[in-house]
RNA sequence: GGGCCUGUGGGGUAGCUUGGCAUCCUUCCAGCUUGGGGUGCUGGUAACCCGAGUUCAAAUCUCGGCGGGCCCA
């Protein structure tokens, strides 16, 4: 069996590392920092998640823009909590050819600033609006911590969908519709995640609040996978952002935003994947069902009849399949594929032909079993949901095992994983609990939140919610 | 923000202390062979991160840069 120098459960991070550059995701080597080369097999499972992400917009009414990439200065100042907060990270364009631009331009860390005057423009009555938005680009932050392949780079792949209502009400259905859509989205990509409401001191720049997608790694640390943001209308004062009412006044829209990267991908490498490699849910998986012909000199031509006919019939059925024909021995395809993820194998090999079947073999388990030809289609669909399924199993028991609501620090010293105390809501007391607990603060919890039986840890007031604390990426 | 480690063919390494022909495995290419878990054999391609310094001589020593990794705030 293959399996990498670095083990999983031994050393997670080392492990990681191994895994997205033998699994041909992205090459590392391109020479500055936190900028990696997608390499084909990474951008195509990018682009599957990218595609989910498109379904799941089209459905619900979002309409696909695309801005430039460059934000004058002069823009991206406007909203005063918004520069405070990039301020740190941004790249400036200073010159173009020989000559020092008048005035700089960055580049974006997100587009809010480059959009709002646009839409300033495009929204005129209260007809326009919802106006419901999103684009998929690249975006800069210059990072100055470690960085690591998906989960913190400086140009980001960056799904940001940006949204304006008539009203603050409006606007909080919009963010019920999005959570809809994590839901459905982040279920397709078999992975169990928790929404939290992040504390005010760490909210996104600019947002009246903003609520976390976390995913729980196997090294017992979160990762963000998204955030949604109710701006309220602190972007649409600065830039203006106003409509006509019915009863002709002018008043300001509220607006959201949704914003998703390529650590959606790293979340499924890091909790799905195994020492023998990727392991990529069907719903994303570039290949969905590796065909492996066994061939024996002067029997081939038989065998590669078959493949070639259960191939097409499951394209014909939009099952993403490959026949692999390559002249090397059938053990060696199995440790490439198995190192791709791809979910379901099938070999067919002369004793197949003999008894009319196929061998299937899933890759998350590992286990084999013969089927007959003719229900051969059949059989690996269903065995795609049950794939899909098992992951979603394995992943979710992991993260039940791994949350803990509990009353005390003492308690809460010794867990892994996420912690949730009660809360007084002080912004010391959450700081302090941070030290103490060598973690961060993720956010309360949106829903189960009742708490009024219990106090702060810290400070003895009474407690009016849970705070969760965890280690993060 | 602070500290530590590190950079040798595509990947992984030996050599560095004590300066002098760069080791091995793997991958890759060609051919034959093999084919239900990396088939075997033969041959071949391919490397000292960049810059400056010390020296007769630098992968090796010194300084700087860039890149990679780890730890602490």
């Amino acid at each position: 069996m293959p399996e990498t120098k670095i083990k999983k459960n031994e050393d997670f991070n080392e492990w990681y590392n191994e895994i997205v550059e033998l699994a041909e995701l992205c090459d590392k080597r391109y020479p500055i920092k936190g900028m990696n080369v997608w390499r084909p097999y990474g951008w195509k499972l990018m682009n599957h998640v990218d595609r989910l992400i498109r379904d799941e917009m089209e459905k619900t009414s979002h309409h696909e823009v695309y801005f430039p990439l460059l934000i004058p200065e002069s823009l991206f100042k406007k909203e005063e909590e918004h520069i405070e907060g990039f301020g740190s990270e941004v790249y400036w364009i200073t010159h173009a050819g020989e000559n020092e631009l008048e005035e700089r331009w960055l580049l974006r860390p997100t587009s809010e600033t480059a959009m709002y005057p646009v839409f300033s423009l495009w929204i005129r009555s209260h007809a326009d609006l919802p106006l419901k938005t999103f684009q998929i680009v690249n975006t800069f932050r210059y990072e100055t911590k470690q960085t690591r392949a998906f989960i913190r780079v400086r140009e980001i792949h960056f799904f940001e969908a940006h949204t304006c209502h008539e009203d603050f009400k409006d606007a909080e259905k919009q963010i019920e519709e999005d959570k809809a859509i994590a839901n459905r989205l982040f279920k397709r990509l078999c992975l169990p995640f928790i929404f939290s409401k992040r504390p005010d001191w760490d909210k996104f720049a600019g947002a009246f609040y903003t609520i976390s997608i976390d995913v729980l790694m196997p090294s017992w640390r979160t990762l963000q996978l998204g955030s949604i943001h109710q701006y309220r209308d602190n972007f649409s004062k600065p830039y203006g952002i106003s409509y006509e009412t019915e009863d002709g006044k002018h008043t300001y829209v509220h607006q959201t935003t949704y914003g998703m990267s390529e650590r959606i991908l790293g979340a499924l490498v890091g909790i799905h994947s195994d020492n023998k490699g990727l392991v990529i849910p069907p719903a994303v998986a570039p290949t969905q069902v590796i065909i492996i012909p066994v061939i024996f000199k002067g029997k081939e031509e038989k065998v590669l009849e078959l493949c070639d006919m259960i191939c097409k019939k499951l394209m014909d059925e939009d099952v993403r399949v490959v026949a692999d024909k390559r002249d090397i021995t059938p053990g060696s395809k199995y440790y490439d594929w198995e190192l791709k993820g791809v979910p379901l194998r099938v070999e067919i090999g002369p004793k197949d032909i003999e008894k009319k079947q196929i061998v299937l073999v899933r890759r998350d388990t590992g286990k084999k079993k013969a089927v007959s030809q003719e229900s051969a289609v059949k059989t690996i669909k269903e065995e795609l949901v049950t794939i899909s399924k098992n992951l979603c199993d394995n992943a979710k028991k992991f993260l039940d095992e791994n949350m803990h609501r509990v009353h005390s620090i003492e308690e809460a010293k010794d867990k892994k994983g996420i912690v949730e105390l009660p809360w007084c809501k002080s912004e010391d007391c959450a700081l302090e609990i941070e030290n103490i607990l060598d973690g961060n603060t993720i956010g309360e919890p949106i829903e189960d939140v009742e708490c009024k039986d219990y106090s702060c840890p810290l400070c003895g007031k009474t407690a009016e919610t849970w705070m969760r604390y965890a280690k993060t990426y």
